[in-house]
DNA sequence: CTGGATCCTTATGGATACTG
DNA sequence: CAGTATCCATAAGGATCCAG
């Protein structure tokens, strides 16, 4: 009976999936600067703290693949990219947020765990 | 005024913490095997699937310090050691597992919304 | 059994310069 | 404006060996 071993590798395969989307320092920071609305290059890159072009790139192309954000071109001069949240990018503000919400919640009791732990 | 920029700050501040307990790769593995209840080190490293001795160490002392996993030790020979998550622990577990859900409810999507985008 | 120490390879990310 | 390309430093992580 190998029931209970597939069920839990299916479990890590949607944990892993969800690090793969959001699980690095960028992402996370970028979809909540995409909450104000459809912005252009440079207003994210102004709006995210200390995030490099070279970051804000890479960020924007792996959340575009994995259809959490939507880019559009205009082509003008100067040239004009807009990017902004898809339906399914906008789904996982919920669950985000919550998480966020639970971070502010706690806020006070993991830094002084943290430290109480350093000075015991 | 300054208060959106401040404002803006704390939000990512949470994010970051966020990200800092259960952003990489094994924590949420650990976490969500731990919520079959109290298990010993080798219990844990049989359950999650490829994790190393070294990072399986790594991430309880991390889980450990932030205060979500509580580490008891009984002095015998052969020493055993349990790991369970505490209320902090416990309480992080209602917000992951409705970011779990959003994977799961959403993989098909994800998925093919990737390989989509790699053969347009 | 639990887990510390070391070595070594790869992944991540910042700084910078250049282009349509 | 919106990137791309390159170089380089650091961090992450696996393999292995040793010890209480």
């Amino acid at each position: 009976m190998a029931a209970a071993g597939e069920a839990q590798d299916a479990v890590d395969w949607e944990v892993l999936q969800i690090l793969a989307l959001v699980g690095d320092k960028w992402s996370l920071l970028v979809i909540g600067k995409l909450r104000d609305g459809p912005q252009r290059f440079g207003e994210l890159q102004r709006g995210v703290r200390g995030i490099s072009q070279r970051m804000l790139t890479l960020t924007l192309r792996k959340l575009e693949r994995d259809g959490l954000v939507n880019r559009t071109v205009q082509a003008a001069v100067p040239p004009r990219v807009d990017y902004r949240l898809t339906v399914l990018g906008e789904s996982l503000l919920g669950p985000v947020l919550s998480l966020v919400q639970w971070a502010v919640d706690h806020r006070d009791e993991i830094v002084e765990h943290r430290s109480h732990h350093d000075r015991p």
